[in-house]
Parts: structure tokens; C-alpha cells; sequence
DNA sequence: ACGATAGGCAAGAAACTACTTGCCTAACAA
DNA sequence: TTGTTAGGCAAGTAGTTTCTTGCCTATCGT
């Protein structure tokens, strides 16, 4: 349960795919994988992705709909709060501590 | 960077230890140890407990003091807040979604 | 000084992960 | 119907990661 969540966020891949889904929600899985090799210089093949996706949507972090022969990707970050909740914060004031 | 921080939470033992730093931070490797194997059932060595921490102190979850021949870990959560800067969250007055 | 306790370093074994390759199905367009 | 586009499944390989084993240093008590 918590696992698949932290394996899911686990690969640097999988993060960049998150954020190109907070940028442009809905996308297929064609389109993430453009996105990945133009802004992000990836080399990374069509299936490589679509091993990814699946691990997010496991994770909970991605949905999806099917519409005819296209799968939309949208990003649902509410899974992301149980981390906030199990490790309880300090109030986000003083942003994050540098090593002075 | 952030690589770092998602990789130390990749893994069950280690947010274990965070878990147990929660509820009392300042532990020493052998205090985490015994509540390792005590509370958690958890069949595990010395050394690899010691690995743990180190992975935890590289992502700043944990920081260490020093005592004569103790080392004290407190827990940081300060890293994690940007996990939740990352992915913008919605508000949380619903908790998470389950699939109806 | 000696023994015991707290912790550290490093090399290798075992398990896991990411990625590729090759083939297959479904939807749509000509 | 034939070709093309979007996506899926599965087995194998390469690279990581976790954990153990064995030895070593530092601190403290007697």
C-alpha cells in the first residue's frame, strides 16, 4: 500500500513523468513519451514509459480513461498528503534548513 | 538532490526508522536496533540498520550528533516539505479518494 | 592494561529494477 | 480490406540495492 506510493516515487523518470502530468494534465502515453525525449533529453523507449505509468497508477498517483484507441494520463497528487501525514512537519515558515 | 530524498524513503525499513524516530528522536544505531527487532520483527544486522542511517543522513532526514562513543539521530522532516512544493496538492478536506 | 561496548569500513552474494526486444490486439482512415 | 496509429504482454539482460561477513578504531569502566 505505502509501498507501491515511495516505489512509485522512487525513480527520477517517474518524477519528470509527474511533472510533466502537473503541467498538462490528460496526456497519452505518445505524448509523454515526446515530452520526455524534446524538453528532457530522455532516451527512453515507448514501453520503457508505459512500465512507468503503470507503476504511478498502482501507486494511485495516475488515472486513467480510455476514449476509442487513446488512454488518457491525469495526475491525481492526493496520495502524496499520507507522506505529510505519517512524519508530522514543523510549520513551513523557515522553508528548509542550509548547511551554513 | 531530490534523488536522494526519494531514494531513502524507497525503501520499508528505512521509513520504519523514520517512524521510530518520530516517536523518539535522539536514538541511538543500537536503540533503533533493538526497536527494529522488538516492535517491527525485524530480522536485521547491525550493519545494515548503520546503512540505513547513512542513506537517511545523505537525504537530511536524519541528523547526527556525537557523544563520547554514542551518536545520537534526530529526524528532519524539513526535506520532505518539498515533496509537497513539487506536486501542488488540492486541499485536504478530502482525505483521499477510494475507488468506489 | 584489559575487556566490553558503540560504531565504522569494505568486499561479495542475493535480490530487485529498469530497460530493451519482439510480437500481438484494437480502433480508425483510405 | 489493407495500412496505420495507439497501446499491451512477456522474457531476457544489465545495472542497482540490500544485506551479510569479517575485521578495525574509539571510548569507557575496572
Amino acid at each position: 500500500m505505502a509501498d507501491d506510493l515511495f516505489k512509485a516515487l522512487a525513480d527520477p523518470t517517474r518524477r519528470t513523468i509527474l511533472d510533466e502530468l502537473t503541467e498538462k494534465s490528460g496526456q497519452t502515453l505518445f505524448e509523454i513519451c515526446s515530452r520526455l525525449s524534446m524538453k528532457h533529453q530522455l532516451g527512453i523507449s515507448r514501453q520503457a514509459v508505459s512500465q512507468h505509468l503503470a507503476l504511478l497508477e498502482a501507486a494511485g498517483l495516475v488515472e486513467t480513461r480510455r476514449e476509442g484507441r487513446y488512454k488518457f494520463h491525469d495526475l491525481n497528487t492526493a496520495p502524496l498528503r499520507r507522506i505529510a501525514e505519517r512524519w508530522p512537519m514543523p510549520d513551513p515558515s523557515e522553508p528548509e534548513k542550509r548547511t551554513p
